[in-house]
DNA sequence: AAGCATTTTTGGTACGACCAAATAATGATC
DNA sequence: GATCATTATTTGGTCGTACCAAAAATGCTT
């Protein structure tokens, strides 16, 4: 019993949760309950529920029973982004970020291009035909980029590719939300996912990377010329 | 006022660090300090003190004044600790981590082929030097292994890498670290890393990629003869 | 059976109190 | 006067009770 209290309701929570005994979907017992389990006040418990909380393991909204949410890539990225957010707001962060994101599109790119199976190629192309479809539509267009973009972090198989594209949008959420959005932009945008999807298409990894790459550095320029350096 | 009286609280403090008020290494207030500049009862002063904590923005240790602590990437990773630790207890969890370790270095040595500055150059050099003068030491070897992957790290200039790096050593340390160390494993992952350093030197990111690519997956072999499927 | 009003549950907050560890202040000793 | 041991204060950790408001469960009426 060093340290907190709390932490070793948390351990056993957290046991709990990694036997089974409370599934994806459960709900936490309400405070009170904890308080009579585990022989403790009702602020060990609150304190409890809220390191629960914060690590990800179950999602608390006010006046709800806290609900158990099995761990996953994606929550991992959820644990952290609210230190990710004050992190961007210090000069270079945006900047540092994106710039992972390009690597990482890069090599996923070059994956794409590697060893793309049929599926993933049909999904790109329903993608990008989504995307030309969508330009005169800004809304629709930011929807439909992304999409395409998510595809290639699905090609991989692996559930933390997904994970990571569902948080570099949100992250960089606040700058392109913002960004003006024109017929224009859109075309050239869309005429980039073409170039990428061609490079993928003639399984030519060296091409697709430098598509990617191209890409990523215009739409960083148009974040500069929006926000200024950052 | 909607929600959690804490958040109002935290949002203040976090204002306070990100315009400099208060600083890296500065004391937060003592709790009863803040539940009367902010006229709310210890009950949610301290609430506020642990959010602050789990959102890695100050550092508080029981029956210490909690410590400002500017948020870096490294921060982040330490948020997700927690949970990425149960996700790897899933089954595939830790391969599907491993393989994004794989991606990454893999764009790093690419990165490097191609844009390796002198000083890089030397760091490599002097790493990989320590490295093999270290083949009849397991312990030191381990160090210097993971300084030579360090420093493919530090190439791009990104702090982000650096902390990605901390994250993966630290996370994959239970598997790693249990893992047999022989002289002759050394001798084999050394001659490893000379072919990724001989392919930077010779600018052929092609050739580092996949020197690196065998290395990683020779390692991840030894695992799963350590281990068996995970 | 459907709609509505009432009771119970549940999280959010407040106040007051005590403990133990850590730190600051104090005084004794050399 | 400097150093060390002792005391006083600070500070986080825990407990208990109480009240509120929103949400959920319940019961009642039609």
């Amino acid at each position: 019993m060093t340290g907190r209290a709390a932490d070793s309701i948390v351990h056993t929570i957290t046991a709990r949760i990694h036997s089974g005994a409370l599934a994806h979907g459960d709900l936490l017992p309400a405070e009170r309950d904890l308080m009579a389990e585990f022989e403790v006040s009702r602020t060990v418990a609150r304190e409890a529920v809220r390191i629960l909380s914060s690590q990800g393991l179950i999602k608390a909204k006010p006046r709800h029973r806290p609900v158990i949410r099995k761990a996953g890539f994606g929550a991992a990225f959820d644990a952290a982004g609210s230190i990710v957010d004050n992190l961007l707001q210090q000069p270079g962060g945006v900047h540092n970020l994106f710039d992972t994101r390009i690597m990482l599109e890069a090599a996923l790119v070059r994956e794409a291009a590697l060893s793309a199976g049929k599926k993933d190629i049909v999904n790109l192309k329903t993608a990008l035909a989504a995307n030309g479809a969508a330009i005169d539509d800004n809304d629709q267009f930011y929807q439909t980029d992304q999409q395409f973009h998510a595809v290639l972090y699905d090609i991989p198989g692996n559930p933390a590719y997904p994970a990571i594209h569902r948080a570099y949008t949100t992250w960089l959420a606040p700058q392109w939300g913002q960004m003006p959005r024109l017929a224009d932009r859109n075309r050239i945008n869309f005429a980039s996912h073409t170039a990428i999807m061609d490079a993928i298409l003639l399984r030519d990894p060296d091409a697709a990377e430098a598509a990617l790459r191209s890409h990523l550095a215009d739409a960083w320029d148009q974040v500069r010329l929006t926000f200024g350096d950052i």
